[in-house]
DNA sequence: TAGGTCGGTGGGAGAAAGTGGGAAATAGTT
DNA sequence: AACTATTTCCCACTTTCTCCCACCGACCTA
């Protein structure tokens, strides 16, 4: 189970840290990357990926307005991104552009795959979105006891 | 497995990249592009499209009026392309005006083939899709287990 | 505190990918 | 047939990517 809030910079060459942590847990050196819902990146690994990529090409067709939509945002973006010795990812320019990746990066754990945000963005998203926060954790909190 | 999104731009021959990774997948040196749905062209592996395009003519009377729509739309559009030595693909100017291909160009590969789109064109259909993408996503997020 | 290990950073060098354009070949025109 | 325009084929240059190694600092251990 993947967790853990991450901070790394992305280098001159386009190159972000897996943290350790989630590197030890990851079979293989391949993990999957592509566009997230929201201004972020997904990283599967590829497990997990191949799960969810199944399911999303099964409910597909180039003929249906819909699956198109989804696999033009979620699956035509994914590609296929190696861990190098040092334990990094180069996250390609058309990824690194759309989510806005510029220096500071976030990267969030979540259970099964990984987010990879830019760190103001993502801060910025945070704060937008504390007030919904609160409602849902409201809405959520009476049916959760622990 | 096709994946992945690309930006290459068209040369003044009117020559386009077909991305070394697909390269990689596909046998031969001869591909089929046509007509997509949406402003877009479509680049399918031989033998995918030798698949499609049977089903379609099955499906298909030359006295039913949906399926002369089909036929002209997509199955009559279809070229064959050649992979030149240094992966590219020459694009005949009536697709080139349909998918309004001016310089840069979007690649995507959607599992079985590829889009071809006029880079600002994809981008502003994916702005304008976004919350309908979104939509989609929470329904279809129900079903999917992963 | 000295030495080892681990996590992270930076960068050099060779290989691969991408770009541009010359020149031959083909087709189209008058 | 002669000329022009377009296409095709090929080569050479440039840029990007990939692989690898060296280093730095923190932390642990002896």
């Amino acid at each position: 189970m993947i967790s853990g809030e991450y901070r790394y910079a992305l280098d001159e060459k386009g190159r972000l840290m897996v943290p350790a942590k989630v590197r030890a847990e990851v079979v293989g050196n391949v993990m999957i990357l592509t566009r997230g819902v929201d201004r972020c990146l997904w990283l599967f690994p590829s497990d997990e990926w191949r799960q969810l990529s199944e399911n999303l090409i099964a409910a597909t067709s180039p003929f249906s307005e819909r699956a198109r939509l989804i696999q033009r945002r979620i699956l035509a973006p994914a590609q296929e991104v190696e861990i190098d010795r040092s334990g990094r990812i180069a996250i390609p320019s058309t990824l690194r552009e759309f989510a806005g990746l510029k220096k500071d990066c976030t990267i969030l754990g979540m259970v099964k795959y990984l987010e990879i945000w830019d760190e103001p963005t993502y801060t910025a998203y945070l704060e937008d979105n504390e007030a919904r926060f609160k409602e849902a954790a409201e809405e959520i909190g009476g049916a959760i006891t622990f």
